[in-house]
DNA sequence: CGAAACGTTGACCGTTTTCAATTACAGTGG
DNA sequence: CCACTGTAATTGAAAACGGTCAACGTTTCG
């Protein structure tokens, strides 16, 4: 099932180029694998080299959480370094190809290289700003807006069931808030499940 | 209108100890005070010593959005260390005491110091988990359910009123929802303004 | 004492959720 | 190459719900 393969690893981004090479994996991803489970023992983080990875939480009420949407260039789970288990599922949106960075050397680098450290913080002080701008979006009370906003924001690059879970709204809503503003002229529909903003 | 007070500052907490004592101050703030503004330049990060502050963001609508209420402990601002304007208002909602660490000192201690960057690192980890819960809070879509989910979270706090703006939700219907969990049986409401979730 | 802000509730209305049904693809096995 | 199956895209109708506006009692604090 897990395809884990060890050949050469090329261009490791800063600044997890400084750690060991037994510490570092790659990893390759089918859309609908799961890199983890929400409860799943955590033995790494992960950058993701390219692709798309959504962080989804379960609710006790069965919701769908979209917490986060990883692309190239994001680093996933971070926070599990500090955890012995992750906190959300991590769902391949598209085919993805991630590093694996072990867990424990990551704990190690971080506290010998400061550098390293460095570059981590600024990584995760880039990660509230994202998390904010969703809570932002979140408190948007009108779906139209809400849709209009997250459009705006280039979240609907998947299914639009996916944009609706990270909008927190039923696909349906979103789906009748996308013909509205069709409708309005504020948007294009240049085929089934696209949209796209118009030009200003 | 800003109190500084450069008295001799006691018992910093790690891993701000650290920092050299030209870069720490300290400022006590009035309910409503606000600790800085969204768009203010930034030059520093806080640590809150006593007290409560809400971190708030306006949206275009003008509709405001509670970030993030920080209590004791917390530290705020950290990803401003790494831009030069800060990203929501800091309003008091308690008398508080918070800590200033000068940006350009943090920003040079995570560099040389490792230790420093590890704790400051362990300390975003735990912010992002903070946002997570945040937005699965305001996933929950049911007025009622997220009330009580707000509530058994501990978050009615202060007035009725912040917990709404916390929930994303308007006064109106918080207080409406906390009156048919009183009804229902779930809570209890002991006093004006007071509601406690029932012991299981 | 009076103003200002909080707490609380009612009524009404627009919206979103729900439930349900239909159409359109994409992938699979024969 | 086609029927077959599963999932996504859409849309309709009715019900439930939250937002808005309004009114009023109650604290709090200068």
């Amino acid at each position: 099932m897990i395809s884990i393969i060890m050949k050469q690893i090329t261009d490791i981004p800063p600044p997890f180029g400084s750690l060991p090479r037994h510490g570092v994996s790659l990893r390759e991803l089918r859309v609908g694998d799961a890199l983890f489970r929400q409860d799943d023992a955590s033995r790494a983080m992960f950058f993701l080299r390219s692709g798309a990875i959504n962080l989804i939480r379960h609710t006790e009420a069965g919701q769908k959480v979209t917490m986060f949407r990883a692309t190239s260039g994001d680093t996933i789970a971070e926070p599990s370094v500090f955890s012995d288990h992750y906190h959300c599922d991590a769902i391949s949106e598209q085919p993805s190809i991630v590093l694996s960075f072990d867990r424990q050397s990551v704990l190690a680098a971080m506290t010998t290289d400061s550098e390293f450290a460095a570059a981590f913080v600024k990584r995760l002080a880039g990660q509230v700003q994202t998390y904010r701008r969703q809570l932002e979006l979140l408190a948007i009370r009108s779906a139209k807006d809400r849709v209009l906003a997250g459009l705006a924001d280039g979240r609907l690059t998947g299914t639009v069931l996916d944009f609706a879970a990270e909008l927190g709204l039923t696909h349906e809503s979103v789906y009748r808030a996308l013909a509205d503003l069709t409708r309005d002229g504020r948007i294009e529909h240049p085929a089934r499940g696209k949209y796209r903003l118009k030009p200003c």
